[in-house]
DNA sequence: CAAAAGGTGCTAAAAAATTAGCAGAAAATG
DNA sequence: CATTTTCTGCTAATTTTTTAGCACCTTTTG
């Protein structure tokens, strides 16, 4: 079955949808500040209103105006551009991405981020 | 300085660009060929062109014809790309990232793969 | 409760992206 | 070495995206 998430977002679409899910919801008038180029609010608004059509997006009602937020859930948006990321820039291997991103850390893990990573180690290792 | 690389990418230029990142190099039949979408080989041309022009990427000739390659060097390519989706999926944790990564991960790891990750922590507590 | 402020829906114009087609040059082929 | 194939450069049209503006409704405020 085709969702209509399929299709491919549009620049501004794109922008949109990053703020969104940075931020979990946003009225439009979130969005605009969010964004470094914003144009109009009534273009923002304009956009909101195609991404809601598409299906990207829900609004739900606040006092007097709409909240926004993305229509995927968290979880499955993380493993998506994941996915997306391992396959276009580390040959899809996790592994190597998984090393990029401990290595370009430019501050100190804590002691706490540590023993996360060594369980997750664990776990993969019993997985085995 | 504001390279031309800044702007944003329409969304086939986009699609091209992962097509070359993953491919690391590709003529622009090559591109054709891995767009599941295809628009016609001369639309694919103009779109390399106008990618040329904006600075995005490079060609070279190879016998007849030419093959195109990112500008931007692999390895800064990847920071960029992952530092984009840390911050907007994952709040700016690495160690989030890192934890989705090797949770979605579909088959297990091989001993070499938990080695490298076991030295990479150890890396990382060094360092601390 | 009148005025102001802030929100929405709708419409239409401007700008950008996407597309195909044609003419000509370079290489491959028989 | 003529013919076919493959590639390029350029041009122009179509479609999509992006944008602003207006008219109206709802809440806030003096």
């Amino acid at each position: 079955m085709a969702t209509k998430t399929d299709k491919q977002l549009s620049r501004r679409e794109r922008q949109i949808m990053d703020i969104l899910h940075e931020q979990r919801e946003c009225s439009a008038h979130d969005i605009r500040d969010h964004m470094s180029d914003a144009p109009s609010y009534s273009t923002v608004r304009a956009l909101l209103a195609k991404m809601l059509e598409k299906g990207y997006i829900e609004n739900k009602q606040e006092g007097a105006r709409y909240i926004y937020f993305p229509t995927q859930a968290l979880g499955s948006a993380r493993k998506t551009a994941l996915q997306r990321l391992v396959k276009t820039f580390f040959g899809g291997s996790s592994v190597s991405a998984v090393s990029a991103l401990l290595g370009m850390q430019s501050r100190e893990l804590d002691d706490e981020e540590i023993a996360q990573l060594e369980q997750l180690i664990e776990d993969a290792k019993r997985k085995k």
